[in-house]
DNA sequence: CGGCCGGTTGATTCAAGAATCAGCCGGGGA
DNA sequence: TCCCCGGCTGATTCTTGAATCAACCGGCCG
């Protein structure tokens, strides 16, 4: 390929065909697993020789760390902005459901990778895998930890647990897609999706109790069947 | 191994040592993951040579595929008899929450490999791991439409997503225990962890809208089966 | 008593696939 | 023009660990 990008313009060293194969490994894991999938198979899949993979990553484990890496950093990236943000608590925990299914829209298959092959790597996994997804669980318990100080948040929930618990909302809501149980090509569902776990996340799913009042979150929303709750 | 198990008892001796087997590919595979261990380790583990473990099982697949279909089957029924028993929606999430949060107290090892071995396990598992998990979803969700109908659920709430979100709650609330996020070794940790993530399910994390009236979730220990709408 | 038989052993075999390495190629500088 | 150099190649080597297998107990039955 003759695009000398070079170190000429400095920044990104990162050569096009590093990308290309990183491009490559995740397409691959996503589809067959990273134990499942020998390195030929990304170097086939970049259109490039076995040999140039190790000529940019160490070894297998490496690909798969930067992987990570490049995709879990962007993420937590993003739900640091919303968490650490202005707006209320109620606008955050939408704020974040919003970055995981955008990433989820943008590029599938990293998602994929990430929730199958890292979020749950098993013990062995070196590294700071396990850590940096402790990490976020920790940024966002901050946030949860402020919101009750302020008073939104109900008085006996523990902001660790209700952190993991917003989390594994968002993941098993995305397992869903991945794992093919719902219909990603729906962009209609993954929005409705996003929408519901927010709203269950904060609301909880019970019907409201008689004589409660109403909130508002059907409004956001075709508002429509706003009034149905109300059981005898 | 000179520890002749006194044959003469009869009964299950053949078994025993494959359960023995059994037990020790667990403790491995929770300690150092399906794919970060040899055979050899298991048959160490077990104090059992090493080609014994090929006499009871076909090949470390099948090993794995064992261990999840006993702990599965287990966690399985226990979950279809609290959602298709009797009980409000509010009984039945705290039921199952109960199931899960009990079967991690009795073995947590299992759980783990329950957790990150096989409910995540990548793109290529075989055979029917990824079924039965679905299929646990699929249950519950039919318990969720029912209680939609009953009038118990809020009607803008999908059921399998609400299944989804149940299950994907109380597996990353298990998987703080499983990760150390949380110490499981304080039993009133534990309980608590049940108690809120059913609790927040339920009725959200939010604090209550000024104005609404209060529930008793408080109290989560002393009977709250308060006034949960009664079906029938 | 002897030979059969199922459970048991662990060294040996074998395949998969990770990692290496001896070069090739093409551009650019001398 | 020729040589150097670094990205690039892919056959070869090496490691790992799964799976096999021939032999070994020790009870039990004939």
């Amino acid at each position: 390929m003759g695009q000398q990008k070079t170190a000429a313009e400095g920044g990104t060293r990162e050569s096009e065909r590093r990308r290309t194969i990183l491009r490559a490994a995740i397409d691959v894991f996503a589809r067959k697993g990273y134990h499942g999938c020998r390195i030929a198979d990304v170097a086939r899949e970049a259109g490039v020789a076995y040999g140039l993979v190790y000529h940019y990553f160490k070894n297998k484990d490496e690909l798969l760390e930067t992987v990570f890496e490049t995709g879990w950093t962007g993420f937590v990236t993003r739900v640091r902005s919303v968490a650490d943000g202005e707006g209320t608590l109620v606008e955050k925990v939408r704020g974040i459901a919003d970055v995981a299914f955008e990433a989820y829209r943008v590029d599938p298959r990293a998602v994929k990778v990430l929730i199958l092959e890292i979020a749950r790597s098993p013990a062995g996994a070196r590294i700071n895998r396990q850590t940096a997804f402790v990490d976020v669980i920790r940024l966002s318990s901050e946030m949860f930890t402020r919101a009750k100080d302020a008073g939104e948040l109900r008085p006996d929930v523990d902001p660790l647990l209700a952190s993991a618990l917003l989390f594994g909302s968002i993941e098993m809501g995305l397992t869903a897609f991945v794992v093919g149980l719902a219909d990603a090509r729906d962009t209609q569902m993954l929005e409705q999706a996003k929408a519901q776990i927010a709203d269950s996340f904060l609301h909880g799913v019970l019907a409201d109790a008689p004589g409660a009042e109403v909130p508002a979150w059907k409004r956001e929303k075709s508002g429509t069947k706003s009034k149905a709750p109300k059981r005898t």
